[in-house]
DNA sequence: GCCAGGTGCTACAAAATACGTAGCAAAAAT
DNA sequence: ATTTTTGCTACGTATTTTGTAGCACCTGGC
């Protein structure tokens, strides 16, 4: 069961690459970024923002999100996207446009 | 239980968009995408390069990105990227340098 | 004080999804 | 003709997500 001539082409892809998708990689997880594109949200607002979540998943993404710096929760305000959640943003901007031209 | 006030921030988000953030809200989903990015590789190659997906996964995998028409199978050569395909890869190229430089 | 409403968040069973391993049929290589 | 490699399926287990209910906390007005 040796892994063999597979593995000539194993990871070509960096760990911190791998990682980056595995996180994106779990429902909402983008689209809550998303929602938070340009105003700082509270729990149910973003749960009003993205129709279909559950509760328990969402508390799970804005814990994860939280932990990649992503997002930060602001006491009287709710979650807001941090500098690097911005720059992620920016990053999904065109992933909009692509979505908007090649879905119709 | 009316909606009542949350409902007003509603669904800003394109229903495309929301689509495309559910297609990608999979595992593996962009993974498989990005290993795509410089040359075919066939559905074992593919899953050496993907560390840990099954195969019965990966074959989901291929069959939804293939119906968004992001990839076709080459009989002799396994799967590449279409035109579309390379597109989002562009779109992609980003986000592997922001995972470089944020998760290290 | 008291109650009404909103808040972030938790609990839990059911459904959907992914994992891990085994293996098969067809094609290609030997 | 036999072995190897291929794409792919089966299936039991584990994990994740869903859907619904509800709790503890805070703030407001009374």
């Amino acid at each position: 069961m040796a892994k063999g001539i597979q593995s000539i082409r194993e990871s070509r892809t960096s760990v911190e690459l791998a990682q980056a998708l595995d996180h994106f990689g779990r429902r909402w997880a983008l689209r809550v970024i998303w929602e938070l594109r340009s105003e700082a949200l509270n729990f149910r607002a973003l749960r009003g923002a993205c129709t279909g979540i559950s509760p328990a998943v969402m508390q799970a993404r804005l814990h994860q999100l939280r932990d990649l710096g992503l997002i930060e929760q602001i006491p009287g305000l709710g979650y807001r996207l941090t500098a690097a959640g911005e720059q992620l943003f920016r990053v999904l901007a065109p992933l909009a446009e692509w979505a908007e031209s090649h879905l119709k």
